[in-house]
DNA sequence: TATAAAATGCTATAATATAACATTACATTA
DNA sequence: TAATGTAATGTTATATTATAGCATTTTATA
């Protein structure tokens, strides 16, 4: 778990961004685009489509799959999330970047997610890559273990 | 493609390996195992469990799936076998390695994989990891891109 | 051989994801 | 502002990936 966080404030700082990207891309943030990811955003650990495909159903109304699903690829084109392809979940990008890049801590006691930027390690696989001979175009590194607060 | 490779030899090489270590471990290399494993290595291209269901399958007899599942299962618990995340697929392990580490690349022109082995890279991911307070158990790392061949 | 453990067989179903086409909302410009 | 094209959403159906649970068979060993 997340020491030294006002998580409301995170929520807030992101959805903040996503809005200022969206108006800075010309690209739009509908509600139901927005909904889901400020349900993603509720937490550090990764969220699955179908939970949020519940939780964005009321009483009234059950979405469905494709509503989520279709949400999912317009943030994930717009790097405002990732997938967590070890865990089939989603999670809020917490950096402000271009690159497709997904690179995470995951924390296997709380679940929690951390993600990582680190252009000294960038550097590292694509110098790892080109000698090689491949030339690299996404990275995407999933590192499990147990993060700071758990290992206390 | 991979150039320069005698693939019916690599195929064996594998299959050897994995009599070799199942010896060693005393785990038992079953028939529906080694059949799976065999069909895994009939190319370096991620592999899925349902299309080894069909090429297990024949006119007489049809698979399950929790056959190939439980056939995998083995197979990845004895490092024999890798699942790759990003493509929902499983590749032939290429070393001898007891580590759980999975570090690919992975051509997304002719779909081949090749595994990574690089300490040094390894010695950076642990670092960085420790650096942040996180203890790593397994680095998942898949490198999209161009391989040598396609890139001539 | 008797027995326990491991492996396999089998049915059903859970969990994850997309195709295809209809409808609605929005943006542009005639 | 009406006409039009594009983007977004709604809806149904279905594809793909994976596991639970229990019965039966095989294997190892007492």
């Amino acid at each position: 778990m997340r020491k030294n966080h006002q998580h409301k404030q995170c929520i807030k700082n992101a959805l903040d961004r996503a809005e200022t990207v969206s108006h800075e891309r010309d690209i739009r943030l509908t509600p139901i685009r927005k909904k889901v990811l400020e349900l993603i955003w509720q937490s550090h650990k990764p969220i699955k489509a179908y939970d949020l495909l519940a939780q964005l159903s009321t009483d009234g109304h059950i979405e469905k799959p494709p509503t989520v699903y279709r949400a999912l690829q317009f943030l994930m084109e717009n790097h405002l999330i990732h997938r967590i392809e070890s865990c089939n979940g989603y999670i809020g990008c917490e950096f402000d970047h271009e690159e497709t890049d997904s690179k995470f801590f995951i924390c296997d006691h709380c679940n929690e997610v951390e993600e990582l930027r680190e252009p000294r390690l960038n550097q590292v696989l694509s110098d790892t890559s080109r000698k090689r001979g491949f030339i690299p175009n996404q990275f995407t590194l999933e590192i499990h273990g147990t993060c700071a607060s758990c290992a206390k």
